[in-house]
DNA sequence: ACAGGCCTGTGAAGCCATTCACATCGGCCT
DNA sequence: AGGCCGATGTGAATGGCTTCACAGGCCTGT
């Protein structure tokens, strides 16, 4: 199950380029903490590159480190004895992951693997978790990061729970699109992999998308899908679960 | 939606019992804290005491407090328009709750509503975070703690859509049983409270269980279960889903 | 001690989503 | 161009869970 883990056999930290690193810097957890924090914070990382598909952990491994994406996309899921699996978030370029087993120290909850191929920093426990401790404005961001993993995965439960088919697709999609902003509408992404994170059939999304898309709602790509009516979307969500017709 | 929210019409700060403080203080998330630290957040505190039934807050209150629960239980859930709803967590006396809010400063992700009569100290945001950010072991404890929470989240979306009812229903036992450790392997809860626990109808689950309890798994009594083949269920969550048998 | 309210138990009917079994399309590799 | 593979599109059959409709049991208040 765990398998070689390829983050363990990476060479020795290199020299950073300041192009790297700024896509980290960026991002809103690390825009404003002390630059001299963040330098320190970069001292710790190891480089690596990964192929698409790679396994960069799994589930129940002892997990002693955080992980940045410099580029590509990394998909967090977990898998049944039965083969079923689930994609619980896709991480994208200047998002970190794995931050629960480095902050506690206990085994990974689930698999991360390179959906693309993949460049990544890795930052290991034992030398920041002491540094965590002495600078509590870093502390405080992990909070807010926590915070913010943990009202998601409420949702997700929520979602789950309480809707249906049509419910859960059009909070997935409205989701997905709230975070690629920069590419308009459009969603690169497969009917596979929605399915997944919905935790339904392709088949079930399929179909649901296509009445979707005659009725306009959405417009159905090859690998891609484009939301035209993202109000109608949301007013489905809030009404709770039936489709709108 | 909001409604009157009881905690902030408590009366001033009065002096604090010493037995009920060491509910708190023998809690592994502040059993290993400074004593002076302890002590100066009990300062914060303010003390009520609440009926059953009683909402303590709702989903989408600006939430600015954290819960500690002194005596009796809390009810974590969320609720959809059309009326059905899902408990997403049952705090009992010396845990805590509504640290997302407090921590980040956002609304409540979740509606708490007081399961039994309860006694409860209240701890304020304003004075809070200061406080936190110049106690880095709080700080760190406070990240233990929503590491925690996260790691039991995500198993519950993994519950979800991976496990079908003989799953869910068998991991939610285990989960209750080993928070009741001491009152031997008897869970008391109604199978309506179960259903809203796992997700799915009262019917479903009281068939489900009469199931077991023919085949000597488990024992029904009114308002609670006793788990007698702790080891068989456990193999059902492990198998990934189907009954066995 | 009786009434009313929550809790439990159970069957019949229906429905939403899965499963299975294909057909088609597009892109990529040689 | 041909061939292959992953992604999409679709229908028919199946099934797990819900919905609905009650009946009985246990506890509590008055």
């Amino acid at each position: 199950m765990t398998g070689a883990s390829p983050i363990e056999r990476t060479s020795g930290a290199p020299l950073f380029s300041n192009n790297k690193l700024s896509v980290l810097r960026k991002h809103p957890y690390f825009a404003d903490l002390e630059p001299e924090a963040f330098d320190q914070l970069c001292r710790y990382a190891k480089h690596t590159t990964l192929k698409r598909g790679t396994t960069i952990f799994s589930k129940g491994d002892p997990g002693t480190s955080l992980i940045a994406v410099i580029s590509g996309t990394v998909k967090i899921s977990i898998s049944s004895p039965d083969g079923r699996n689930a994609i619980l978030n896709l991480i994208e370029a200047g998002e970190i992951f794995g931050e629960i087993a480095l902050l506690d120290g206990l085994s990974r909850t689930a698999d991360a693997t390179a959906n693309t191929n993949c460049e990544l920093f890795v930052i290991d426990r034992r030398e920041f978790i002491p540094f965590v401790r002495s600078q509590p404005t870093l502390a405080m961001k992990f909070i807010e990061l926590l915070c913010e993993r943990l009202r998601r995965t409420s949702d997700q439960v929520e979602q789950v729970i309480l809707q249906n088919l049509p419910g859960r697709l059009a909070s997935a999609l409205l989701r997905l699109s709230d975070k690629h902003k920069p590419q308009g509408r459009t969603i690169s992404i497969t009917q596979q992999e929605i399915s997944e994170m919905v935790g339904m059939t392709r088949e079930s999304i399929n179909k649901q998308l296509r009445a979707w898309a005659i009725r306009g709602w959405v417009r159905l790509e090859h690998g891609a899908i484009v939301v035209l009516k993202r109000e109608t979307l949301q007013e489905l969500v809030d009404a709770g679960a039936n489709d709108g017709e």
